[in-house]
RNA sequence: GCGGGUAUAGUUCAAUGGUAGAACCUCAGCUUCCCAAGCUGAUGAUGCGGGUUCGAUUCCCGCUACCCGCUCCA
């Protein structure tokens, strides 16, 4: 059972450490959060968890980490500088806002009303200067997405691979965009953070590679812990298509303000590399892409059957990382009640996506005995690199334990008089059964491995 | 950016034109302490700037942020 609202889950990862409003001591600013000490875990090991699924444990994937700082030039033939400067008029009778270009006469689509106000052009990209002169001259652009620099790095990737069709890059990373309204906590930011694959594939195949990968995409989503029954997939109609796409897959996710889109699977077909390769009119660009005299490479592979060189389709599958840690927190929150009428949240988060791992516990607050040897099983632990292990000295078992399910730690390690004085057995806890077992501290890595597996 | 609403400890809430309270959280101490236990103690707030006033957290104005609609779509 998911959160009942967005403030029960801004109010968690503000009090646990996860998610913090940015600049707040000086205001704050608008569409900007920071990730805390736990966020940055989270957060981190959903990246972790796609890189993992798209290039460690496939063949046909490479990676690749491009630079923020964009050359005007390849977001001029992307597209992105004619369509993300929308111009914009507001309807002073009815307080509704319309894309000017969208307008068929003079009069708003709302109302009717012809009191409008003057059209006022809302540029998305940010812009920032390159260099010590500030007049404008010199300028680069925050990239709006990273799929661009995938695409301008095409034939340094085939060259230094050797790859074939089909194939593909991925890239994650921060993207910017100067939102009009920043809403719903993380899930309209103005700097965000994208999972992105760019799939090379033969023209003709695209249709097939993009089905496909609508299916490979909601297997992951489900691995970490969305469930399939919060998802629903959106043909996006012909008329609302971006620039670059012939089809495009939305996957909605039922987030606490609504049903929204978590990631996007476009296929883009040759419209991307047509656009930036020199030479455009040696191939057969189906897209209509603008002419390009400025770009110095041909992005275009030969078809080892035909000798042709072709310009291949793109599909791709492209995720909001900051979506995603907000679908997998609401997913794995859930509030119960307990037999004893007490209550208590818990983050039943996938164990691969937990911040904190293991904690392990002292059932006596500083008593030198139990303490020392908690602190060495914390060692150990450690050693084994699953990732943070928390000496959780609260002196309250009960509470530690409630620490715990809140943050969604999967396991709890108690260690208590038996430990120290009998037995070298520890108890180990589980998050979402609350069930306890003794067992011994010889087989302690083994049974926390397990879990991690 | 437009219209409407909101702004008090980390969180959830009180209160007041005259010294801002609580609960939970956090921290420390005591208790052979296994599910938010008990006792003791501690930290901690009126978003920012201006105005009215003897005095403003309270009234007024501006700014900022957040929430709801328009718009946006990773």
């Amino acid at each position: 059972m998911p959160a009942s609202s967005m403030e029960e889950l801004v109010s968690l990862c503000k009090r646990r450490g996860f998610i913090f409003p940015s600049s707040e001591i000086y205001g704050g600013l608008q569409g900007i959060y920071d990730y805390g000490p736990l966020g940055v875990e989270l957060k981190n090991n959903l990246k972790a968890a796609w890189w993992r699924a798209m290039v460690y444990e496939r063949d046909d994937v490479e990676g690749l980490d491009a630079a923020i700082l964009t050359h005007p030039r390849t977001l001029k033939y992307s597209g992105h500088e004619d369509t993300f400067t929308d111009p914009l008029v507001d309807c002073r009778n009815c307080k509704t806002r319309h894309r000017a270009d969208h307008l068929t006469d003079a009069k708003c689509p709302n109302c009717g009303s012809s009191d409008l106000t003057d059209p006022r052009p809302f540029n998305l990209m940010f812009k920032t200067n390159v260099g010590p002169v500030s007049d404008g001259s010199q300028f680069a652009y925050l990239r709006p997405e990273t799929a661009q620099a995938i695409f301008t790095n095409f034939k340094h990737v085939i060259d230094s691979t050797s790859r074939r069709l089909p194939f593909g890059i991925a890239q994650i990373g921060k993207a910017f965009r100067n939102e009009i309204t920043p809403r719903n906590f993380i899930f309209r930011v103005r700097e965000f953070e994208q999972m992105e694959l760019e799939f090379f594939v033969k023209p003709g195949t695209d249709e097939e590679w993009h089905d496909r990968w609508v299916e490979e995409r909601l297997d992951w989503w489900e691995a970490q812990g969305v469930n399939r029954n919060r998802i629903e997939l959106y043909r996006v109609p012909k008329e609302e298509l971006s620039h670059y796409s012939k089809a495009t897959v939305d996957v909605m996710y039922h987030f606490p303000h609504g049903v929204e889109e978590l990631e996007g699977i476009a296929n883009r077909t040759d419209f991307d590399l047509g656009s930036h390769t020199k030479a455009q009119h040696e191939y057969r660009i189906s897209a209509n892409v603008m002419p390009n005299r400025d770009s110095n490479a041909k992005l275009a592979v030969q078809d080892p059957d035909s000798g042709e060189w072709i310009i291949p389709y793109v599909i791709e599958p492209s995720a909001g990382v900051d979506r995603g840690v907000l679908a997998v927190l609401n997913e794995a929150y859930r509030v119960e009640t307990l037999e004893n009428g007490s209550q208590r949240t818990v983050l039943s988060l996938k164990p691969h996506l937990a911040p904190i791992k293991v904690a392990v516990v002292p059932l006596k607050r500083n008593h030198d005995g139990i303490v020392d040897k908690a602190l060495g099983i914390k060692r150990d632990l450690q050693r084994l690199g699953l990732g943070r292990i928390l000496y959780e000295n609260t002196g309250n078992i009960g509470k530690a334990y409630r620490r715990h399910d809140e943050v969604g730690t999967p396991v709890c390690v108690t260690v208590d008089f038996q430990t120290i004085e009998g037995d070298d057995t520890v108890t180990v806890r589980d998050r979402d059964t609350m069930q306890q077992q003794r067992i011994a501290l010889a087989e302690l890595a083994d049974y926390v491995k397990e879990y991690f597996r």
